[in-house]
This record gives C-alpha cells, sequence and structure tokens, in this order.
DNA sequence: CGTCTATTTGAATGTACTCAAAAGCGGTGG
DNA sequence: CCACCGCTTTTGAGTACATTCAAATAGACG
C-alpha cells in the first residue's frame, strides 16, 4: 500500500524513500462498511482519500427527494467533495460506502503541511489537479452530445466492473436516466 | 495589465515585485481580430491566453458537421485548450476571437521555465487548477438537473453581458439548445 | 438597396419522463 | 427448505420536452 503511494507520487516528480515515507505518515487507515457515510451533507469535508479496497458513491438528494449520483469511485482512485474540502463550506453531497471499503485518510491540515514540508508535492498536485480537469471535460463532451443509449453503452464498455458491482439504478441516477427508461434500452438493445 | 497579473499571482501566495516581472517577462501580448482563430483543429495547442480585452469562443466541429461550443472566454479569463496543451496532443477544439481581442501568450516552454525559477507558481496553480475544478463541477450539477428553458434563464441571470455580445444561435449551442427551439423558449416567456 | 446571416414560425416526430402496478430476486426466520 | 418481506427491475399507458426540417421574416452591413 505504501507501493502504490510511492509510485502515484513519483509520476510527475522525484521522491526519495524518505519523502515517500514523510508523505506517508500523513495518511491514516480507515475501514467503512457498506453503507456507512464517508461524509455526510451538511459537514465540512476535512480530508481526502485513497481507495485501496472497495467502492464508493457521491451523491445528493434533491428537492423532490431523488438521490442524484455525481461520481462513483472505486480502488487506487482519490475521492473526495472537492468544493467542500477546498473552501471549508458544509457539503451539500454525501459519500457513501457501497461495499466494505478501507481508504487511507489525508487531513485538509495534513496536507497543508505537508505541501510545506516536501513543496515537490505541489508540483504532483498541481498535475494530477490538471488531468483532472481534462477528464471532467472530457467526459462531459461526450456526454452532452450522447442520447441515454449511447451513455449507457458507452458506460458499459468502459467501465464493466462498475456494472456488476452497482445495482442498476444508480447507475441509471449516474447516467441521468429514469431506472424505467434504463430498464426499456438494456431491452430494446 | 502588470498589475492584473500581480494581483492574479498574490492571490494564493506573495509575490515580491521582481517575481512578478520575472513572470511577467514570460508574456507576451498578440492581438487578434474578429474570427481571427487563436487555435486551430489539428494544431498542439502551445500557449495559455489571458485575456486582457475581447471574447473568444471554444468549440468542436461535430460528425454532422454542426459547432458546438464548449466555454466562452472573457477579460481576465485565461482560455486554452487544456487537453492539448498538457498533453501535446492534436486540437479537436478551435479556440476563434468574436471581437478584437488582446491576449496575454504564456507558452507551455515560458511555463515551464517559470516553474523551474519561481516554484511558487505550483502553488498558484495548483490552486487556480483547483478553483476551476469546482466552477466546472458546479456548473454541470446545475446544468444536469435544469430544463433548457431554466438553463437559459440561468444564463441570462448569471452572465447577461454575454448574452449582449454573443448571438443567439451561439449562446443556444452553448447550452446544448437548438437555435429553434431558443426561439420559442424566449417568446413563451 | 440588396445580400448574407440570424431569428422566428409551424408541423411532424422522437426521446425520455411520470405514475402505477406487476414481476423478479435475495435474504431471513420459522 | 420453504414462505414471506423488502428491495430492484420490468412493463405499459399517457404525456412533456425538445428536435428536425422547411420556409418565412427580420436585421446587419457594405
Amino acid at each position: 500500500m505504501k507501493n502504490q503511494i510511492h509510485s502515484y507520487l513519483n509520476r510527475y516528480a522525484s521522491f526519495s524513500n524518505e519523502e515517500t515515507n514523510a508523505f506517508f505518515s500523513y495518511l491514516s487507515p480507515k475501514t467503512f462498511l457498506k453503507k456507512d457515510f464517508l461524509l455526510n451533507e451538511g459537514d465540512v469535508c476535512k480530508h481526502k482519500f485513497f481507495i485501496l479496497d472497495g467502492l464508493v458513491r457521491l451523491f445528493n438528494i434533491d428537492s423532490k427527494g431523488h438521490e442524484n449520483i455525481i461520481h462513483f469511485g472505486i480502488e487506487h482512485w482519490w475521492t473526495t467533495n472537492w468544493e467542500s474540502f477546498i473552501t471549508e463550506k458544509p457539503s451539500l453531497v454525501y459519500i457513501q460506502a457501497l461495499e466494505d471499503t478501507t481508504v487511507l485518510t489525508l487531513s485538509k491540515e495534513n496536507l497543508e503541511k505537508a505541501y510545506m514540508n516536501i513543496p515537490k508535492l505541489e508540483r504532483v498536485f498541481r498535475i494530477t489537479t490538471e488531468n483532472m480537469l481534462i477528464a471532467i471535460e472530457r467526459k462531459n463532451e461526450f456526454y452532452i452530445k450522447m442520447s441515454s443509449k449511447e451513455r449507457y453503452e458507452f458506460f458499459v464498455k468502459e467501465l464493466p466492473s462498475f456494472v456488476q458491482r452497482v445495482p442498476q439504478y444508480m447507475i441509471a441516477s449516474y447516467l441521468d436516466i429514469t431506472p424505467e427508461y434504463l430498464s426499456e434500452l438494456r431491452k430494446k438493445k
């Protein structure tokens, strides 16, 4: 698990073992059971989570009481509510484990310390944030142009493991399709 | 114009006049006439542009020959094709001036030099990239939930200056509405 | 004033949603 | 091991939202 962190850091700058260890010391492992919340609506999101094992969803509940899934998170991904984490305002979303999930937590406090002690980290996080930006924009461009059917087919093709692990109505929510209509689409195909 | 840059840099770290000047020396002004392209599809995007005055659009052309506007850029905003700029792959999009536009260009080469000479810049760009990420996610969440009508009303309310300066069919494109339907919506209202 | 571009209008169509109800499926207790 | 309960998925009818295509009208600019 330290390996994963080491290779993550060394993608965009070179870190000695000491530096990796220093960074690692800011992280602490935590386990959530299925249905546990990593973050509740209304709370300030004080951590980034590096998922070692498991699956989470980030969602909100709208004025009609409907859950809207915004992201999934899976092994080897960082997940957090960026907006709340950065602005330190109460979260509008929930993060919930869909399976028993083990994470490394990185508190905002520790992250700031880490930036101070290992300035090279700024570069790593600058670059990985840029990459996320690209990924989000690319996803948007695809999704906006696609019909519901195409979105679903794309999802199945790109993320087959999610199709196995996530109930269909949650996939529908993520793709902004009603569960009824997704069911129809699957039949037609 | 150096003021704008100075205040931009000092939002997230403190820069001396010397450092600001050093950064400024990496920038070079350039003027584009209305309809000129800052970036062509197929070219690698080698610059970030800080818009001093004017208005640009970033768009692609889909398989049916339709233009799809992805972003607008306006005074005091940075604009670029992130994906091409970062990956150095040919751009899938165009950036075009909708008015006569003056920018400061920052080449990727110069930006890398600047990171080397003024490491604090990593922090500034890390933070501003995070802020962009938040802005994009927030926009998505809003837009996904909104009907065409709501999207248009939101746009008019949030960005009234664009409504003045951008032709209606381009606003339709940006909001993913056909120009015909946007026309209807405006009538109904 | 004429030409080119942008906007509006209208009819027909398609895509996706709502609501209600039925069917399927998995786990739990008897 | 079966029966039941709760949750997920499917089915179907009716409807709303938004698109396509074609054509008319309006506006901007030389």
